[in-house]
DNA sequence: ACTTTATAGTGATTTTTTTCACATTAATAA
DNA sequence: TTATTAATGTGAAAAAAATCACTATAAAGT
């Protein structure tokens, strides 16, 4: 529907300000509302639900319900999607220790490591070796994966999860990871982020 | 010196690619290399170079110890960042544990929390009481903090934050802090992270 | 029923960001 | 030494994104 990368994220923005309005109480909610909630401008607002077909009524504002409905379908949040951690690391054991996911219907479908003292079958995701990664993805018919491994073996996996039919990564390792393919990468650098931080309030320092 | 948020990610790539390219040994490179490795056009690459008056030779393409000196200046590499975590849960432990920030000079001075069987003044990196928090910013003058805690408690910590003067907080609670101060926000939302995925894994299918 | 009013929706405008294209120049080759 | 070449650096152009400003309209008030 739009192309536009910034839209995306306030949508997905306003949908996690809605469900929190929800939660208080309210049933309409004003573009304004969304715009402080989210920290942008009402034109804004009304501007990026008019690039994805989204209406509300002229004075009457938008039915939080009804919004809500439409993001989910945004989100393809009426499905379940399955997503696996390679690297039980730090991030991995935090992602998959993290109960928030299931809200979102996301569903950690299994853990992948070399270390082998961390397999273990029965546990509720299961932990299998590396060796197992391919058929798992192909059996599973799994199209998300999260890269939480040194960044040494980064490359390495993504090749694996690329060949076996992954069409989305988030990927903790600090590379770009080399991405002729179609597959969609969404690359998570915390270090970058406190870089980044760090550039902005050096720079307010200064003025 | 540079306006334009894109370019000061771009500029961090570009660092983290110079790194590696001079473990590989490189000494000097084009701004073509640097596209390839960062995944953006040589345009792109010699225009945000320009806004932060960072040359090199017509012809022969760039210093690899010369850049990198120069984006450790913006970044400002040449001192230490001490980095206060809040919520010790599964990321503030991740964030603890990894190895990796004291080579982009940034130091995890301290960590708060509210569950006791946490404290513990011995460690390498303490872990003290919430009710220390806003002492400990103001007496080490700490700039910089992380919001580890859980969403309900995040405006809170950022409050109190706010007041001891803190100037940049990365923020990993899924909400949007009320930030009306001059203190710069990064959230890190990896729920929203997937989702966004999601997004552009649905929209590959339709096309 | 009629008027007022507040808000949605959107085309037009402005601003920001990216891309283009080429003049400039330093290294290399002849 | 001179010509050639391949890269930088940057204004100009194009594209993308955000903001503005106004029309239409549904709700509330009289
Ligand atoms: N922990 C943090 O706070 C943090 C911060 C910034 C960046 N990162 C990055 O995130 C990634 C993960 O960090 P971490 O702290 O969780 O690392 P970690 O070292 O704690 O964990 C890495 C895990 O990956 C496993 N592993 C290694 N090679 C593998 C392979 N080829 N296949 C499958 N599993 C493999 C290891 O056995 C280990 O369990 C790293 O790339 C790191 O640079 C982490
Ligand atoms: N773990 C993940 O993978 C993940 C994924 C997405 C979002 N998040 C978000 O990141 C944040 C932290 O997640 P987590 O999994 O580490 O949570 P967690 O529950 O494991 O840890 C939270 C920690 O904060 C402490 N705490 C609670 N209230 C506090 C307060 N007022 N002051 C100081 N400390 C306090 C708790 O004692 C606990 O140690 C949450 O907001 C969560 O929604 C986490």
């Amino acid at each position: 529907m739009s192309t536009n990368k910034n839209c995306i994220v306030r949508i997905s923005r306003y949908k996690n300000a809605l469900n929190r309005l929800k939660a208080l109480g309210f049933v309409k909610v004003f573009s304004s509302n969304l715009a402080d909630a989210t920290g942008t401008s009402s034109a804004q607002v009304r501007k990026d639900f008019s690039l994805f077909g989204i209406t509300g009524n002229k004075r009457g504002g938008y039915n939080v319900d009804d919004l809500i409905e439409q993001m989910n379908q945004i989100f393809g949040k009426h499905l379940v999607h399955k997503v696996i951690i390679v690297g039980l690391g730090n991030i991995g054991k935090a992602l998959l220790r993290y109960k928030g996911f299931e809200k979102e219907s996301i569903k950690i479908a299994a853990a992948f490591d070399i270390d082998s003292s961390k397999f273990n079958d029965n546990s509720i995701v299961p932990v299998y070796p590396l060796e197992k990664l391919s058929e798992f993805i192909k059996e599973n018919e799994i199209k998300l994966g999260v890269i939480a491994v040194p960044d040494v073996a980064a490359q390495q996996v993504f090749e694996i999860m690329k060949k076996s039919g992954i069409k989305g990564v988030l990927n903790f390792a600090p590379i770009s990871l080399n991405n002729d393919s179609g597959v969609v990468v969404n690359n998570i650098n915390l270090e970058m982020e406190l870089e980044n931080l760090i550039y902005y309030v050096i720079a307010a320092e200064k003025s």
